[in-house]
DNA sequence: TGCTTCTGTTGAAGCGCTTCAATCATTGTG
DNA sequence: CACAATGATTGAAGCGCTTCAACAGAAGCA
């Protein structure tokens, strides 16, 4: 039984094929009664378009090409969630893809996005050079999410993470630490932003910053955490640059023998499911990770139906969500560990 | 500057458009000097063809859809790189599609898929009910993984619920415990396999199963846990459903003032990358989910390719994965909490 | 009534590709 | 040397849709 065509949906209605693709399209120069002859005979015969013809034909495929970078790290959901709803809002199909192991496979990707004809791009923290990303965006609108870059044709949408690490290092001096480390994300997305206000607000305070260079994952989060504890300064807080290092981090003190946040206070960035977990209960910074999608798939849609075609670079206020790991410094805690 | 077309490579190497056309995908009745003369133009033009003209035309389009349920469950991730690794090998394409939220949401991807044509559609772990996607079976080849179903239209893919039970109750027996509470999934994918597995074992062991039932999540995992530990019955191990309920029972046991593994043991079920935490460390069953995903395209192929046509249902063994959850009872362990 | 103006509708062209019957060029065979 | 068989190539049809110029009929105006 072949699926129904466009053909067998006029017939059926008793007009052209031409109407039926107006009526179908909601033109407003169809006439009520052939509009409603339309959708009646398109449901009964449950008529469903061939993308691929009317991708053909009108050079649009209103589908939004979407790489979350690496499936495995438990910050994109939360930016994918945003991206389904603005896209439900407008209209759009998502086409997701992602990179899985390599870089090259970011290449295919982004290649199957090209391939497939998709009116726009999303990339949630790409890895991929940015000589790359804008010869795409010379083509199709693209929309960079989650990597900060300066780019005159692909617009960016980021949290501030200069800001979120200052709400972060705030939290800590508040509370009254002052030998307070940053375990920071190296040349991850938005690592130097981090690095750089917790610097700031430590020297603002008066203290010496504490860095400890590392990497967006657990192993090196609980390798600088090491390196830290070994170190000869006094230490009762620590800031990992997100929070698959803090929890790294969590291990290293449990291992040594001291408790979070009774000896050493912790918080992380990302505000990751993980972060919620009860037995967890680390104190993070969230970025807004929805919003950060919505806003992506707002100004993906500006470009497409070409309201705007100079890049716009949009970044919005992240908060602290303090949960069980920070707490005040013990009296005694002019300490070194190690 | 236009997109170059198939029609400019042909005239560029100095041929047909159907030359190119056959030469380009391949075929073996291209002469050898065409065949590279088609494909330098094709390269020197950047030549990429339109997918959506191919499809229309030829009726395939090379793309499996992959439905990926709940981009939130960090169980996922390891399936999905099986069925990529997989497409790559046979050079499909995937597009995915998440669920997300709702239900309707599940349906609606169904719905892209078909309308995109794809030539296949893997399911992992829908929640759809089996009419619904034996429907689409009838007209796409449907491989459903993580759900055990029996159909005769759509293959399943799953691990072997009932074994990897087995196996996490044998470990505890093992251990010496006695007293083994198991927190269900409820009405979860194979959640009831699980429960069964449970039992025998404990049966065949002349013990008295335990059971408290559950969802697959961490609120509820810890609920049940609460619900055990009241209970008037000796408790020295838990065999949870899942990994997220596990972590909801350990935040419990903790908050009890209990050890794990001190007091009392845990498994999980799934080994995602939290049970992998050094901070967590959680024993676990791996269900073998790269070589679900794997056996899940290669079973999609063989249909798309007309190598089989009757539903085909595969059972892989899961196997224990043992971290620091776990241990022999104390000796004092006849003891009743609560 | 004759003319213009709308409003709805249609036929036909064409999107970029695949496919297949038909054609042309070679080579092999008796 | 004629003819069949094989191999390489092409023209044309067609996939299911959109779009647009052209057209028919109804309505408005003088």
């Amino acid at each position: 039984m072949r699926k129904p065509t466009m053909d067998d949906v006029a017939r059926r209605a008793g007009v052209s094929r031409a109407l039926v693709s107006m009526a179908l399209r909601g033109s407003d120069r169809v006439s009520d009664a052939s509009r409603a002859a339309v959708l009646a005979a398109a449901h009964e015969l449950d008529y469903r378009p061939n993308l691929s013809a009317r991708h053909l034909a009108s050079k649009q495929t209103g589908t939004l090409g979407v790489l979350i970078n690496d499936l495995h790290n438990p910050y994109f959901p939360a930016v994918a969630d945003g991206i389904k709803a603005a896209a439900d809002r407008t209209g759009y199909r998502l086409l997701l893809n992602s990179a899985f192991l390599d870089d090259g496979d970011e290449r295919r990707a982004l290649e199957a996005f090209v391939d497939h004809n998709v009116d726009g791009i999303v990339l949630t923290g790409p890895r991929v050079a940015s000589g790359a990303i804008e010869a795409i965006g010379r083509m199709t609108p693209v929309v960079v999410v989650s990597r900060p870059m300066r780019s005159k044709v692909v617009d960016t949408i980021n949290n501030d993470d200069r800001l979120g690490a200052t709400l972060a290092t705030g939290h800590l001096l508040e509370l009254g630490h002052q030998h307070i480390c940053h375990i920071d994300g190296g040349r991850g997305a938005g690592a130097a932003q981090r690095r750089a206000g917790y610097e700031a607000t430590m020297r603002a305070a008066g203290l010496e910053p504490f860095v400890v260079t590392s990497a967006f994952t657990e192993a090196s989060g609980a390798a600088a955490a090491a390196k830290a504890l070994r170190a000869d300064r006094p230490l009762t807080a620590i800031f990992a640059g997100n929070d698959l290092s803090a929890l790294g981090a969590l291990d290293i003190i449990d291992a040594a023998g001291l408790g979070v946040p009774d000896d050493v206070s912790l918080v992380g960035y990302d505000n990751t499911f993980i972060a919620a977990l009860r037995h967890i209960g680390l104190t993070t910074v969230e970025q807004g990770r929805e919003r950060l999608g919505e806003l992506a798939v707002e100004a993906l849609i500006e470009r497409i139906d070409g309201r705007r075609s100079e890049a716009r670079h949009e970044v919005i206020e992240p908060t602290l969500v303090v949960r069980r790991t920070t707490a005040p410094p013990k009296q005694s805690s002019r300490r070194s560990v190690g």
